[in-house]
DNA sequence: TATGCGTAGT
């Protein structure tokens, strides 16, 4: 009789206007429709416990923590899931303070409550602090808060702990068992997971598709389809997984054929299939497959519409999100992102402004299109109007500032930040390092490492070029054995910056050590190795580098050419040079940029054929810039030719009319060509047209 | 109807 009312009341319960209302906020929320759950929220008379806490979780997912936080903190009354949803949240963003104060706070904790907090620490990589929660769990630990836990050791690498702890478990079950499975194909360790894949008693699909994945990502495609093969009926994941590691690695006919060979498509695999097209930028094939789609979420229509932008065709993208039938911020925001590469500001900020729900996704797109075209002003106007900025949010306006020269306003940003990332100190360091300001950036990352952040290739490759700069060879060193012990030594990147700071410091054997031992070398290496002996004199090791290069059919690049450009002059190898240059379009497809000219220009200025570097400059497509005219003067007072001089020079003045060292330079060649009155025609211009050193600037211009 | 541990897509 009692269940009979019981279900009476669940029936009535399941009438009301607040239970059909919780469920259509529910709903609302997993499909991701946050604007419309929240009108719902705002438009219901009556709400109780379960709204609320359907409406904090919606604003969690949605990373709307501060929000979640304010609707929790006004809650009129709380029940243990509010509490847990409310840790959930933070732990899924990192909060890891918040979640354990909430945790400690929490009045009745249940086993959601132990497992989420051993979950978060896990997660946090606090793999002790985790432990300690799981061993005070009152009343005995319940099966998914071991699980976490293991899932915690595994995925850090810790396998013989994740292993021991399963082997304690009273019960342990399949997710058991597929958490050390997970940590194992997730870090590639593939000969320890099949191992354990072989022990396991008891498997299932999940096990089946982890070990597929692990194929995958490990790049085994044979492997993977080999494994596929085995699976007694393999599930869409199953499927999809395979589908995905076709499509990664640009099998794209492999892809198809398994795609149409598939029982059962769902949207995730249509969308894996559509991604791999886009991928490719076969952008007809999308279009076609988009079309037959018999779904489409939010994310298939973001795929196309990247993928269309990504095709240059921006008005067909536009066409076609004007047919979207519902919002999906990340569609449009692909769309502004398109505009934003080809600089159409005003398009992009046109649909910018028609997003009525913008995510920080969106947000930051916006601002970090005004940086990339300059307009910082308006970047940080719509950053303070940002309602939730986010770290990308501070590290754009960081960057931005940083590579406009105003490392003040960087810095300031940088100060004001309350959660700092290895990206956040990167932009400042970075920004230093651009600016000159090599003893700053130095500084900031002593205090970096102060701070515990952890430093990567980036990190290390502009304080190495801060080393090369100040010549600072002993710090360089410790950046070196900083880099063998982070393990970076293999990241091309820190290892292409250790050889020009060594190369920077005079020590070129000590770079072209480091360029021996390098096993990813890429063209960035053996231009540096190039540069390293040209700037170093030795200008034919530069050559037979050069020469290596081709041997080994490297293909040479831009940089290259200024390398090898300048060996050749240091070095006073004209006709090489002159060769070398001709190459360049003739054998490699390369356009001269000003760089390439300004060394010619040196090249032919050094060895006194002046009437030659004129030429070749005056004849140019480009129009001269100062470095050349700059390089030619230089020769004219070397060769002592003051006709040609006064010429270079008065290219110069138009250039850069405020540099004062210019109008010293002229006035120098008059001199000694023993023209006094032309000579001090150039001093006195100095003071004529106000040319003046720039207030606030030490030193000499 | 809302919250936790293991697998696929932006």
């Amino acid at each position: 009789m009692a269940a009979a009312g019981a279900a009476k009341a669940t029936a009535a319960a399941a009438a009301s206007p607040v239970f059909r209302s919780n469920q259509e906020l529910t709903r609302l929320a997993r499909s991701g429709q946050l604007a419309a759950a929240r009108r719902l929220f705002d438009s219901m008379p009556r709400r109780n416990t379960v709204t609320y806490n359907a409406m904090l979780s919606a604003l969690a997912r949605h990373g709307r923590i501060d929000e979640a936080r304010a609707l929790f903190d006004g809650m009129p009354s709380r029940n243990a899931v509010s509490w847990n949803a409310m840790i959930a949240a933070c732990s899924d963003h990192g909060r890891v303070a918040d979640a354990r104060s909430l945790f400690d706070a929490m009045p009745g904790r249940d086993d959601f409550s132990w497992t989420l907090m051993v979950s978060c620490y896990a997660r946090a990589g606090e793999l002790d602090l985790a432990r300690d929660v799981l061993d005070r769990m009152p009343g005995g630990k319940c099966t998914a808060c071991y699980n976490a836990m293991i899932s915690g050791y595994a995925k850090n690498g810790r396998f013989d702990d994740a292993v021991k702890l399963l082997k304690e478990m009273p019960a342990p079950d399949l997710v058991s068992w597929n958490s050390v499975l997970a940590g194992l194909t997730q870090s590639g360790e593939m000969v320890r997971a099949v191992q354990f894949f072989d022990e396991m008693v008891e498997k299932d699909k999940v096990s089946w598709n982890l070990m597929l994945e692990g194929f995958v990502r490990a790049g085994d495609l044979d492997g993977a389809s080999t494994f596929f093969a085995r699976i007694e009926s393999p599930n869409v994941i199953s499927w999809v997984t395979l589908l995905n590691g076709y499509c990664r690695a640009g099998s794209i006919g492999d892809a198809r054929e398994l795609f149409d060979r598939m029982p059962e498509r769902n949207i995730v695999a249509w969308n894996v299939m559509l991604e791999g097209y886009v991928r490719l930028a076969r952008i007809k094939e999308a279009c076609k497959l988009f079309e037959e789609m018999p779904d489409k979420n939010s994310i298939s229509w973001t795929t196309i519409i990247s993928g269309l932008t990504r095709a240059g065709k921006l008005q067909e993208a536009k066409d076609l999100l004007d047919k979207m039938p519902f919002n999906c911020v990340a569609a449009k925001t692909a769309l502004m992102h398109g505009y934003l590469q080809s600089k159409m500001i005003g398009d992009a900020r046109q649909i910018f402004d028609g997003i009525e729900v913008r995510d920080a996704v969106c947000w930051n797109t916006m601002i970090s299109g005004y940086v990339q075209c300059g307009m910082l002003e308006e970047a940080m106007l719509l950053f303070q109007q940002m309602p939730n900025k986010d770290t990308v949010s501070w590290n754009t306006m960081i960057a931005g500032y940083a590579q406009g020269g105003q490392m003040r306003k960087a810095v300031g940003i940088f100060r004001r930040m309350n959660r700092r990332n290895t990206v956040s100190w990167n932009s400042v360091i970075s920004g230093f390092v651009q600016n000159g300001l090599f003893v700053d950036a130095l500084h900031h990352f002593m205090l970096m490492r102060r701070n515990t952040t952890r430093a990567d290739w980036s990190t290390y490759a502009s304080c190495l070029s801060a080393c090369a700069n100040l010549a600072a060879l002993q710090v360089g060193r410790q950046f070196h054995s900083l880099l063998v012990r982070s393990g970076h030594i293999n990241d091309s990147f820190a290892g292409n910056a250790l050889i020009s700071t060594y190369a920077k410091c005079g020590r070129i054997l000590e770079a072209k050590q480091i360029f021996d031992e390098m096993v990813g070398k890429d063209i960035v290496s053996w231009n540096a190795l190039i540069d390293g002996y040209a700037s170093n004199g030795h200008g034919t090791e530069a050559i037979s580098v050069f020469r290596e290069m081709e041997a080994k059919k490297i293909r040479p690049d831009e940089v290259t050419f200024i390398g090898i450009l300048s060996a050749c002059s240091h070095a006073g190898l004209i006709d090489e040079g002159l060769k070398f240059f001709n190459s360049m379009e003739k054998e490699y497809s390369l356009k001269p940029v000003a760089e390439h000219y300004a060394c010619m220009a040196d090249l032919l200025g050094r060895a006194g054929r002046l009437n030659e570097a004129f030429e070749l400059v005056q004849g140019m497509q480009i129009k001269p810039n100062a470095g050349m005219w700059g390089a030619l003067l230089g020769a004219c007072r070397l060769y002592k030719n003051d006709e040609l001089a006064q010429l270079a020079a008065e290219k110069l003045f138009e250039l850069e009319p405020h540099k004062t060292s210019n109008y010293v330079l002229l006035s120098n060649i008059s001199a000694e060509a023993g023209k006094w009155d032309e000579a001090e025609k150039a001093r006195a211009s100095i003071k004529e047209k106000g040319v003046h050193k720039p207030p606030g600037l030490a030193g000499s211009t």
